[in-house]
DNA sequence: AACGCTAACGTAAGCACTTACGTAACAGCC
DNA sequence: GGCTGTTACGTAAGTGCTTACGTTAGCGTT
């Protein structure tokens, strides 16, 4: 390979396939050893589906820059190993609608700490490169070819996989994840209405400076989750935001930011709590439940959201209840509090 | 591709993919707006073959990072084609030998404004990306898209077409391209000697200290040849170290760095120039022939190199009467003089 | 209501590679 | 000299994409 380096940005291609190519075997050897049956190139498809929910064969293609048929022939593929089903759109019948099976989706709401080490072993060879395009392609085959790529992954993994779920206060350099992870799961189930749009966009001013706060799940210093506290009222707090990384999900992240939120409220000493959701979010009303929340037969009075259709209220009393019957889910050793 | 790029490092396998695709592409535009007829994924081929000379399937396979395959199936089309020519070796039966064809060779002598084009454009757009990996690819990305890499490419190319043949004087900056213009003929014809490498790798103390000088010629900024002035005793000088980047031959820097080289002699008045050279190197023999250097009957006494057959030496009056006789050839608009 | 135009696919074939495998030539060992 | 293992290389088939093309559905115009 030595004589390709010497020919500089001439070889750029050949090389950028080969790092590509080498790519997809480590991210595969990592999916084989962690357990996971899945292919690197149907990355793309399968998180897209995952991240945006069910899509039309063009609308993947464009999002990630790929043709038609090559989607297409991907979808037949995955198809036939009951990955994603296919069902025809209504309003327009040459549109194929694809969706995730319910056991993809499970599957893919695992792989989270697989993808993390990934990234991080990426990131890391790539950093390796210092400045230039170049001098980092040169790092990323050097670790490929040396097999540290490979073994950065194996140890990212097992520590994500050794890890437990913290949860962290506010910070502002965290803003960013906030907005973030509430975008993803606000694209994929409804639409960003403006006053999603100015809180995610500055929680500083819409949350944290009325007198609220942001809670951020991580696991092994990567941000996984958050929600947020917002104060309505002296000792009245509504819970909302509350979002999990896709890839994370079934590791208990959403109980441990639940009861870290309901923690901060019963330090603040407030009196009521309550939140608006959808019932279209089956499984985040079973965690509320679960957690103390109690339906509320009427809707809110003068709600913000289009979307809510869903209110509920936290009785400690309730939660005591819970607490005695339901033993925590707990996938990860999780350090909850 | 948004949705790709907000993925980090995850999708970084599918980009590189599509950006190495990409920059085949936009290669191969170059070409063909150049006039060159061949395709973007024979360069590794062909280029190993150009600067290393014939090679065998497995030696270019393992050189450029393929599998012998690879290697075997476009040899096979290129032979079709008339680029290469194939042999078996005589020592080892199993073995072939390929190598280009005369006419082939003369094309990728042509080459090298093309290709220092889109190495600039590549380059550029790279740097653009500022520092990690992930911005460099980008940046690349965004080139591609908005046409400005195919763009750059083209006018990189209209100036290099453009461009006069310079000569200038030693900069300590410059030896690398001292050392690998040399090195690149020398493991073409020959094998690297320990008084080459003494001298190339270190120009300063074997060249400049001892009284002697190095010209490099340039096009538009790049230094595509270079030759070297020895002192071998007052008044004597030897011609030697000449080498031009393959895929700038054919445009008269040889002629120029020869012209510059017997300017600066004169310039010091010397008295006596003489070169060692080899019988195999006939375009170079006739160059310095036409240059006013006469053929001396014996190898000259203590010769440091192996592979020195043909002993010259410089006669201006020959030079004059062949400079009235030959016009210079000028392929490119050359300065010359 | 018929017309053409465009969009959303699916299918076929091609391309640049790969892996898997077979074959012939060499090289070392008894 | 025969045996065994290795090397060099070609061939076949597979893969993940591409381009080219065809079909059907929607959409706007007259």
């Amino acid at each position: 390979m030595m004589f390709l380096h010497a020919q500089g940005e001439l070889a750029l291609g050949s090389r950028l396939k080969a790092v590509s190519e080498s790519l997809y075997a480590a991210a595969n050897a990592a999916y084989r050893e962690a357990g996971h049956d899945l292919d690197a190139h149907w990355f793309p498809v399968l998180r897209y589906l995952q991240v945006r929910g069910p899509a039309s064969v063009t609308e993947i293609a464009a999002a990630i820059g790929q043709t038609h048929p090559a989607v297409s022939q991907l979808a037949a593929k995955l198809r036939a190993q009951g990955w994603i089903t296919r069902r025809t759109d209504r309003s327009d019948a040459r549109r194929g609608v694809l969706e995730l099976s319910a056991e993809a989706e499970r599957k893919l709401d695992r792989l989270g700490p697989v993808w993390c080490a990934i990234r991080r072993a990426a990131a890391a060879a790539a950093a390796r490169g210092g400045g230039t395009l170049l001098d980092a392609l040169g790092a990323f085959e050097a670790d490929i070819a040396s097999g540290r790529l490979a073994a950065d992954i194996r140890s990212h993994h097992a520590r994500l996989k050794g890890a437990t779920i913290g949860i962290e206060p506010y910070r502002p350099e965290w803003a960013p994840h906030f907005e973030r992870l509430n975008v993803e799961w606000l694209q994929r189930w409804f639409t960003l209405e403006d006053v999603d749009r100015a809180v995610l966009g500055d929680p500083q001013t819409h949350v944290i400076e009325p007198g609220g706060t942001i809670l951020f799940a991580t696991l092994d210093g990567e941000v996984i989750g958050t929600c947020a506290l917002l104060k309505e009222a002296p000792g009245v707090y509504e819970l909302s935001k509350m979002a999990v990384e896709s890839g994370f999900r079934g590791f208990g992240a959403g109980r441990t930011l639940l009861d870290g939120a309901i923690a901060e409220f019963g330090r603040r000493r407030g009196r009521t709590l309550f939140l608006e959701s959808s019932k279209r979010l089956g499984p985040a009303l079973q965690l509320y439940e679960s957690g103390g929340f109690v339906h509320h037969p009427a809707p809110r009075p003068g709600s913000h959201y289009q979307r809510a259709d869903v209110y509920m209220v936290y009785e400690p009393d309730k939660a005591k209840r819970q607490r005695a019957k339901v033993a925590p889910r707990r996938h990860l050793r999780v350090v909850g509090r």
